[in-house]
DNA sequence: GCAGATTGTATCGCTTGCGATATAAAATAA
DNA sequence: TTATTTTATATCGCAAGCGATACAATCTGC
């Protein structure tokens, strides 16, 4: 009847599902390792360069400190990452990986990637459909992020 | 150092990140109406077909109940729509619109669509590219949500 | 130096998502 | 029928996300 309110015709629900069940995928794997989706990323900003205030892992992963701050408590309970006062600023909290959270790397990397692809080979996409996607959702991302 | 694990070429990063933002993009307008996206994406299926049980929803949105029946709860509360048992299986809740749960659809339309829009304006994106946009993420999304 | 604005982080309250488990009605087996 | 299994929904507990607000350290203007 209103074909702007077909749910199937709507970019915003494949977005909201495709998310949903790609970190559905990580799980096992994760799980695995004892964390969750959005602390693994948390952990992947960390691995490609330790010891960031918190504020920089926030804009690296386009969350708000309300989302983050207490994402790292519950990481630093589990002895992932360390979080001290900075010694210039000393309203900045430093975000330093545990010998714990740095040896998950390697975990990670023959665990995880492996496991997702085993997943998504039934998918019949190329690498070349999964770069125009990538490419797509970083126009979403770029225009939605800057308002 | 292991390309694997950078972020930048995650898809699954990107698919988290566009569907928070998309997502907080309709916010504003959802607000307006008083209720969140996920009541949105239930009215949406609502306003399709009235009268559906729970487990049909569900399946529509690629749901669990555990996740549903709370949402549906909050609805019902706020007068959206009501559940009553099922007549022919007495296990089934039968979700209908209230008149207050119909009305929403007439302001939803004037106001989502074109809010969205206006905000993606900005994005260099054209109807072609949302279109495999869109066709990707079905694949994805029949993919794993059949394992 | 100091009052006011800004910045960096934290806290609170609420709604999702989801794994695990529970419960009751219906279907099936015996 | 009665026991067993399956199905439809609900409950519980916990980790995100996020709007609103708080707070302390730093910066700015004077």
């Amino acid at each position: 009847m209103y074909p702007e309110l077909q749910i199937d015709r709507q970019l915003c629900f494949r977005l909201y599902t495709a998310s949903r069940l790609v970190t559905g995928a990580y799980t096992p794997m994760l799980t695995a390792l004892g964390i969750t989706y959005p602390q693994y990323l948390v952990l992947l900003v960390l691995w490609e360069k330790d010891r960031q205030p918190v504020g920089e892992i926030a804009r690296r992963l386009l969350l708000e400190t309300n989302t983050i701050t207490p994402l790292l408590q519950r990481m630093e309970k589990q002895g992932l990452l360390s979080r001290t006062r900075g010694e210039s600023d000393r309203r900045q909290q430093i975000v330093a990986l545990t010998d714990k959270g740095r040896a998950l790397q390697e975990q990670a990397l023959t665990t995880v990637p492996r496991g997702l692809g085993l997943k998504l080979s039934a998918c019949p996409l190329g690498a070349e459909d999964y770069r125009q996607l990538a490419e797509g959702l970083d126009q979403i991302i770029a225009t939605l992020s800057q308002q």
